[in-house]
DNA sequence: TTGACTTCCCTAACGGTATTAGGTTTTCCT
DNA sequence: AGGAAAACCTAATACCGTTAGGGAAGTCAA
């Protein structure tokens, strides 16, 4: 990530990538994510197309560079939005957790359709750009886990079939949100606003007194 | 939909009409709904690609053909599961038709890609193609009032916040299922198994005795 | 049966795409 | 300064969706 004690040259190869994927998620967002065109990217700058070849074997290459760069910052959002919170309610935290995962991805809806969607054909994420999205999982499980430990949640909670039922509560919620009303706000969103209300669900299916 | 009583050229048209959707949806089951390839449909017809704008204006106009016949397919799907039901557990009729929802999707794939996620760069459905996917929604409040007046659920979960909590669950159960393990059957499928469970946790929601 | 009209399908062409091959110029390190 | 490597180019291939225009075949009325 750093960019200090490179060579000059790898330094602006670098900077150079970086830009080609700024101006790939730019095209993306006003077009679509199939819609990525090799050479409007080239042309937006200044260079011919075959150019870009230098930089990336393929543009499938260009979409797992990009898949790997959103898992990395949906992996960040999620933990920062854990450390910054102020609370000692462990249920509140993960409510601030999964609202924060929320927002990243209706913030970045591009990344969010090529993370979860998987709609481009032909594009299967390599393991090094899948690993981050890996790290959040883990993550997520860690919350449940100390959700569990501190006795609000049933030990289920933090088994894998919990942890797929909280993802998919959630990614229904976002891509309903996604699919049906792009622009809404977070707050004013038919259905992201029922996201406290999804968790109230799962406590309550998950409650620590479940099975008597 | 009935070719009788017609012209015998325009029984003719409309034959070569619902072939080049086949051949389409065939296309995109093994290639992906954006690779679609009109040259692709027009050689596994024996046709040249500009003989098939005797049939449709555009490219849109195939897929908008064909998100008209997917939400067709899937509200007779949907309606016919709930027709030849036989219980008399307004619950388990429910559980019943959104098994019915689910498994349609998931065995058409392509078409749920298409009327659910609308990841096609540039493609709107027309109103026409739009409307058989509300009747959908109105069997589904249906379903959900005919409970409630059994007196299962409280009335909220047949307002529009209870229909958006049901179907998002459900779409996340879907898109969990597709983006992940897109082969896997009904029942040993990681997301959808958890279709029943899920209804719980919207049954348990929307207890008649809510809010006491 | 003839003539007109429509439908069907064709070829040719335009401008776009991703990608490969091969050459030239620029940049940088030793 | 020499030489290697990186950066960028042009040209070309093989696709794509779409438009224009023409010819053959089917259909209907006189």
């Amino acid at each position: 990530m750093s960019t200090a004690g490179l060579d000059r040259r790898t330094r602006r190869r670098q900077a150079t990538i970086e830009e080609i994927l700024d101006v790939a998620i730019e095209l993306m967002e006003a077009e679509g994510v199939a819609a990525l065109s090799l050479s409007a990217v080239a042309r937006r700058l200044g260079m011919q197309p075959p150019s870009l070849y230098q930089y990336f074997p393929s543009k499938m290459a260009i979409y797992d560079a990009l898949y790997q760069r959103g898992n990395e910052l949906l992996r960040d959002a999620y933990r920062s939005a854990g450390l910054t919170a102020n609370t000692d309610d462990q249920l509140e935290l993960n409510l601030i957790v999964a609202t924060a995962f929320c927002r990243w991805c209706l913030a970045h809806q591009v990344y969010a359709q090529l993370m979860f969607w998987r709609t481009i054909p032909g594009f299967e994420p390599s393991p090094e750009a899948y690993a981050p999205a890996l790290e959040s999982i883990q993550d997520l499980r860690g919350h449940l886990q100390a959700t569990v430990d501190a006795g609000h949640l049933h030990p289920d909670a933090a088994s894998d079939e919990g942890i797929a039922l909280q993802t998919s509560m959630m990614a229904g919620l976002i891509s309903q949100q996604i699919a049906n009303e792009p622009d809404a706000s977070f707050e004013g969103g038919r259905f992201i606003r029922l996201l406290p209300t999804v968790l109230e669900m799962f406590y309550q299916h998950y409650s620590p007194t479940r099975g008597k």
